[in-house]
DNA sequence: GTGTGTGCAAAGGCTTTGCAATTGC
DNA sequence: GCAATTGCAAAGCCTTTGCACACAC
């Protein structure tokens, strides 16, 4: 399926399928939201124990650059990785108490046009992350 | 003038009003935009050598918690303050260039009343930093 | 076989912390 | 004087890099 199609995509290019790429991809694409690098390394590592962290890394900085996943930062000092093709949403992530949102993808779709209209600038809306409080945290307040 | 102010404030608040913490205050008022703790750290330092990174580090979070500055992350790894009360703007960064665009404050204004009125969240949208691309990189790709 | 990719270990950049010495109040 | 702060040094966290070995093609 799509991590076969990754794949392809991979050796078309050029790149070699080695088997540490193909766990990285798989781990990206089996997650149900965004994942971490050491997420990531955990996994992999579970079924291949020399799997290595600057793998982990290497694979992801060329995907990245291939376009084959995102980034996004919710702020925890570390930043997450989620596959070009699943469903994009946004996060509200609550300073007070953590939580985070889904919000939808379309939300931000007049913004990005008048951005684009204002100041000729394309922004990149497949996943941000806005931060505030949540109403819990709002009322408890 | 401000920085007296936030000093008064601190002191209100039963927090020492030590000459590290008035230089890091007046590094973050004197500067045009957004200034890191390395920035601040260095200006600190050329008036007064003993100063230490840390102490910069700690009133920061002194202050962040105090709600006397924000932060913003423009994505560089490191982070960025900026004063309560001077005027807010969000960044367009351009993930090719490098290139920071400021877009004006109200620009979100209508993003915000919507995620407030849908998902009960109340963002904060004192500086907001949008990745993508501008109008010069998309054309020359 | 050849050169890309991996493992390992070490370093790098930013930030935090423990603790003794200092200093504002 | 006493507790809040600082300076210093060390560690912590995430990520990157150098280099010799391994392996995908």
């Amino acid at each position: 399926m799509k991590t076969r199609w990754i794949g392809n995509k991979l050796s078309n290019l050029g790149y070699r399928l080695t088997p540490q790429r193909l766990m990285v991809l798989k781990a990206i694409e089996d997650a149900d939201d965004h994942i971490s690098a050491e997420e990531i390394y955990d996994q992999v590592r579970a079924r291949y124990p020399k799997m290595n962290i600057s793998t982990v890394y290497r694979t992801l900085e060329l995907v990245k650059m291939l376009d084959l996943v995102t980034e996004t930062d919710l702020g925890d000092g570390r930043v997450r990785y989620h596959c070009m093709g699943k469903g994009h949403h946004h996060h509200l992530v609550c300073q007070q108490c953590g939580q985070i949102i889904d919000a939808e993808e379309s939300i931000v779709a007049p913004l990005w046009a008048e951005i684009m209209d204002k100041y000729d600038f394309k922004v990149d809306m497949k996943h941000i992350a806005f931060f505030g409080k949540c109403g819990k945290c709002r009322k408890g307040k």
